[in-house]
DNA sequence: TATTGTTATACTCTATAACTATA
DNA sequence: TATAGTTATAGAGTATAACAATA
């Protein structure tokens, strides 16, 4: 894609995007779709996916917390936080707990498994980050972070 | 020294990612969910999707655009590709058109109707690129995009 | 009534594999 | 052999709806 195609400029009837490459959606979904795609190839052998992991990863970080609250903060609906919850405790990497002061909440806890197959993950996360971070500068890396959080906050 | 031994060294000496947050490919992927849910919310009345909307687009911009071409520029493989240019099809919004140069390629065109379609997508584009684009500068909308495809580039 | 978890269901995207046709 | 399309299949993520238990 050329860089005079990433200009700004305005279609035929004189509004809206000319171009698909001039639409910022349209980056962000390829952008995610690389970052996918190589997430996917490093963790072949670990079998583990993003949610997956992000969701191990939260636990560890908050011991306890609830099934609803680790679905809002991976943006995630009770249906998916559900089904991903569940999967990890099939491969006995997590435990539910029932919350003594509110029977409705399930707490959620790391097995010791699940901390072994976090611990594991984290090392491919580095590699994963840095393929990512490679072609970014540091300030670059934290203007560009600053800016996504800004959507998804 | 066990492997997870390793790790929780070099973590604590601060050279692995300490929080979740800091993972740059996390903010990616809830950025990336935070524009698809919105996008979907916009399209609903449309009954399209990113990827349905992306590949109208393309070949109304490239028309007679392979199949294979389609997909290459989209980032999907062939197969993916095949889905969403043969629903399109279902829908009167394209048509395959058989290369005379090369029996193994399928030429893309949009029908009238698919672009009529287009046309309505890009009001909703526009609708959702100025949610999007409403929290950064003109200038960072420009950086943005330009890191964003140092990514899938 | 509102919240939380649960189950069932459906659709999209993604990928792999195997097969056919063409170059 | 390599490329392009096709078909079938499978898994993951996302979402909605309905239901039960609890607050």
């Amino acid at each position: 894609m050329t860089q005079s195609a990433l200009i700004e400029s305005k279609n035929a009837a004189g509004h809206g995007p000319a171009s698909l490459d001039s639409v910022l959606g349209f980056h962000i979904r390829l952008a995610h779709g690389a970052v996918y795609r190589h997430f996917t190839e490093t963790f072949a052998a670990l079998g583990l996916t993003q949610k997956q992991v992000s969701t191990l990863w939260l636990v560890a970080e908050m011991p306890g917390i609830a099934q609803s609250e680790l679905g809002n903060r991976l943006r995630m609906d009770r249906a998916t936080a559900m089904s991903i919850v569940s999967r990890m405790q099939e491969r006995d990497f997590l435990w539910r707990e029932r919350c003594p002061s509110d029977g409705r909440k399930q707490l959620l806890h790391l097995t010791d498994a699940g901390k072994k197959a976090l611990e594991e993950a984290k090392a491919c996360i580095e590699e994963h980050e840095r393929w990512l971070k490679s072609r970014f500068t540091p300030d670059e890396v934290k203007k560009l972070v600053e800016m996504l959080a800004r959507i998804h906050e």
